[in-house]
DNA sequence: CTCCTGGACTTAAAGGTTTTCGGAAACGTA
DNA sequence: TACGTTTCCGAAAACCTTTAAGTCCAGGAG
C-alpha cells in the first residue's frame, strides 16, 4: 500500500502550471501548448496519477456507473445479463454496481436507496423469472429498464424473452423430422414462462393441425420431475414420438427415464429442452437439442437500451427478443445419430 | 424520473436551520437540541432526501464501496464469494463493484484502474482456479484479498478451501465404508487442486496402510471424461468398489459409465464427488456424496478480512479453509440405499 | 502609436457533505 | 453587575475536479 494518493494539484505542481492548464492538457481539450501538455503528462506518468471519479461525477453529476439489481441470487439468469451489459459498456468506461435481493422485497428497496444515494447513472432489474415484476421505477430519479423478468407498469422498458415463439420453433422443428405424436413437459404452471411455452406449442400444434399427445404436463423445474414425467406419458401415451420439455433438467430427467423405459432418444422418441444449460444440454449422452434464450445478448440490449435511456432517448414497453434453437443429437433424425 | 434531487441544504432550509446543524441531526450526533432535530429528520423526509455518497466519500476518503475482480465468468466460483460478502458486509453498508476480467490480463488491469479510479476501500480477487496467480497488489493505494485462487506473493492475504484434506476426508469416508479397492479419476494435472485432491488421496490411503486401486486419471472436468474414465478403469481394475472423482461433473460421468457396465451405485462401487455443484449432486441418481468447499464461507471471510485490512490490521499469508463433506446416496453402506 | 485579435494560461466558482472552531444565548455564582 | 460555564447553532474550510470567465502578452492592422 502506498501512500497518498496524487491529485491533479501535484501533477500541476511539478509540472509548473495551475491545475486548470493540467486538467485541460490531461483531457486532451485546446488552449494548451503541445511542449506545455507534454510537460503536464510526464508528470502525469510521473506520479501515476489517477483522477479521483467522485470529485468528477460529483461535479458532472454522471458517475458512468449502474446499478444491477438481480434476485435470483446472481445465477442462472443475472449472470448473462450482467456479462451481456459489460460488453456493451465497451471498453469499460461504465462500472456495474452489483446488488443481490434474493427475492428479498425489504432487501431490494434496502439496496435500492444504496445504489441511489451512490449517484448510479441507472439501473437494470433482473428477474428471476419471467412472471411481470412490480415496478420500481416509481418516481425514481434515474432511468431502469427489466431484463428477463418485466416490469408489471408497461410504461417502463423491459427486455423479456420471447418465449412463445421459441416453444413453437422447438416444436416446428420437431414437426419437420417428420414427428407427429408430441409431448410436452414443463414446469409449474404458476410461471408464466411454463403458460408461454405452452401456448407455443398449442400454436405450432394448430397451425400444423397436429393433436398435442396428451395434455401438458406441468411439474416443477427439475430433473426428478423430469424422470418421474417420463413414466407417466409413457404409461399414458406410449406411442409418442417427441417430447418438447419446459427445461434442461426436465429434459436429461425425461431421457433418463425413457431410457430406462426401453425406448431410444432420439430414434423412438426426439427430445428438446430449454435454456441450454451448458452443464446439462452438452454433457449428457445424447447430447441436448434445446432452446437458448440468447440472454447475454438481451443483457447487451437491455444495457444498450439503459444507455439510450439515460441519454433521454427511452424506449417505454415490453420489447420481446427472439431465441435461438441449438440443435444437438437428442433429435437427430434416425439414422444419423 | 422526478425533478433534481433534495441536498443537504434544502433540507436545511426547509427546517430554517444552517447546514451544519441539518448534518448534525441527520447523522446523530451531538451538539443539537431534540426539538430542532425533529424539525431537520422531518424535513429530510418530506424531500426523501439521500446523502449523496459522492460528497461524502470524497471528504471522508471512504467510498464504502469495494471492488471484485473475478477471472471465472462470475461462475462457479465467484458468484459464493459475492453472496458471502455481501452477507459479511452486514446490513449493507458496503456496495460492491464487480468486474469480470475473463482470464484476460489487459482486461484486468483495465478494471484495476476503473476501480481505483473509483476509490474502492479495498479489493477481492477472485481465481478461476485454486493455482497461485500473479499479485495485483503491488504498490496498490488500498488493501487486497485473494480467494479461491491465491496470490503467488506470500506477503499478500489469500483464502484457499482445503483440497488436501477434503480429500482425505473423502478418501476417509470410503475406507470407514470397509472400500479399500478405491480409485481417484481426477481433472487436469495442471491444475493445483487436481494434484492437492490427489496428494490428500494419497495420505489417507498411506495413513490407512491401503493401496491406491491403480494410478489416478487424469483428463479433464467434464462428464464425458467421467464416463470414459469409467470404462477405463473398470478394464484396468475391474474389481474396485469405490471412486473419488474430482469433481461432480466426473462424478456423474463416472455413474453413468459404471452403471452401463453393470455396476450398480452405491452398492458394487461407491462414489463421491467434489465441488457439490447442486445440479449435479442432488439431481442425479443416485444423489452424490461429494466434498463442499464451502466457498460461501471463503467469500465471507475473505470479505471480513479485507475489512481487518482496511482498518489497518492486515493478515498476510494464505489461509486454508477446511471443506465439508456432504453425505448422500452414492455412498450408502449397503442395504440402506 | 493605438487598437484589436487570438493564443496560452490562471483565477475562481461550483458541486454536496462533514467537521472544526468560534459565537451567542442562557444560566448559575460571586 | 461581572464573569464563567454550558448548550446549541452557524460560518467556513476541506475534499478534488472541471469550466466559465478573466488576464496577459505578442503580433497584426490601421
Amino acid at each position: 500500500m502506498a501512500g497518498k494518493r496524487a491529485t491533479i494539484n501535484d501533477v500541476a505542481s511539478l509540472a509548473g502550471v495551475s491545475i486548470a492548464t493540467a486538467s485541460k492538457a490531461l483531457n486532451g481539450r485546446q488552449d494548451v501548448r503541445a511542449a506545455t501538455r507534454e510537460r503536464v503528462l510526464a508528470a502525469a506518468a510521473e506520479l501515476s496519477f489517477q483522477p479521483n471519479a467522485l470529485a468528477r461525477g460529483l461535479l458532472s453529476g454522471q458517475t458512468k456507473t449502474v446499478g444491477l439489481l438481480t434476485s435470483d441470487s446472481v445465477g442462472r439468469f443475472g449472470i448473462p445479463v450482467l456479462l451481456g451489459a459489460e460488453d456493451a459498456f465497451g471498453a469499460g468506461e461504465m462500472a456495474v454496481l452489483l446488488c443481490d435481493a434474493r427475492g428479498d422485497a425489504i432487501r431490494e428497496q434496502h439496496h435500492l436507496r444504496a445504489l441511489l444515494s451512490r449517484r448510479v447513472d441507472g439501473l437494470i432489474v433482473v428477474g428471476e423469472s419471467t412472471n411481470p415484476r412490480p415496478s420500481v421505477s416509481k418516481d425514481l430519479p434515474v432511468p431502469v429498464v427489466y431484463a428477463y423478468g418485466p416490469s408489471e407498469d408497461p410504461s417502463d422498458v423491459s427486455f423479456v424473452p420471447d418465449d412463445v415463439g421459441a416453444a413453437a420453433m422447438a416444436v416446428n422443428h420437431l414437426l419437420a423430422l417428420g414427428r407427429r405424436r408430441i409431448a410436452h413437459i414443463t414446469g409449474p404452471a404458476h410461471y408464466k414462462a411454463a403458460r408461454d411455452r405452452e401456448e407455443g406449442v398449442r400454436r405450432a400444434l394448430a397451425e400444423a393441425g397436429v393433436e398435442q399427445a396428451g395434455a401438458t404436463l406441468s411439474g416443477v423445474w427439475s430433473q426428478r420431475w423430469g424422470r418421474h414425467a417420463a413414466e407417466m406419458v409413457l404409461m399414458a401415451e406410449p406411442e409418442i414420438d417427441a417430447v418438447f420439455c419446459g427445461s434442461d433438467q426436465i429434459a436429461a430427467g425425461f431421457v433418463e427415464g425413457a431410457r430406462e423405459r426401453g425406448r431410444r432418444v432420439p430414434d423412438d422418441i426426439a427430445v428438446v429442452g430449454y435454456d441450454n444449460w451448458e452443464v446439462l444440454s452438452t454433457e449428457t449422452r445424447p447430447a441436448l437439442t434445446t432452446v437458448d434464450m440468447n440472454l447475454e445478448v438481451l443483457g447487451r440490449t437491455a444495457a444498450q437500451h439503459l444507455f439510450a435511456a439515460i441519454d433521454g432517448r427511452a424506449t417505454p414497453g415490453v420489447h420481446t427478443l427472439p431465441c435461438q434453437l441449438v440443435i444437438r443429437d437428442s433429435t437427430s433424425p434416425p439414422g444419423v445419430s
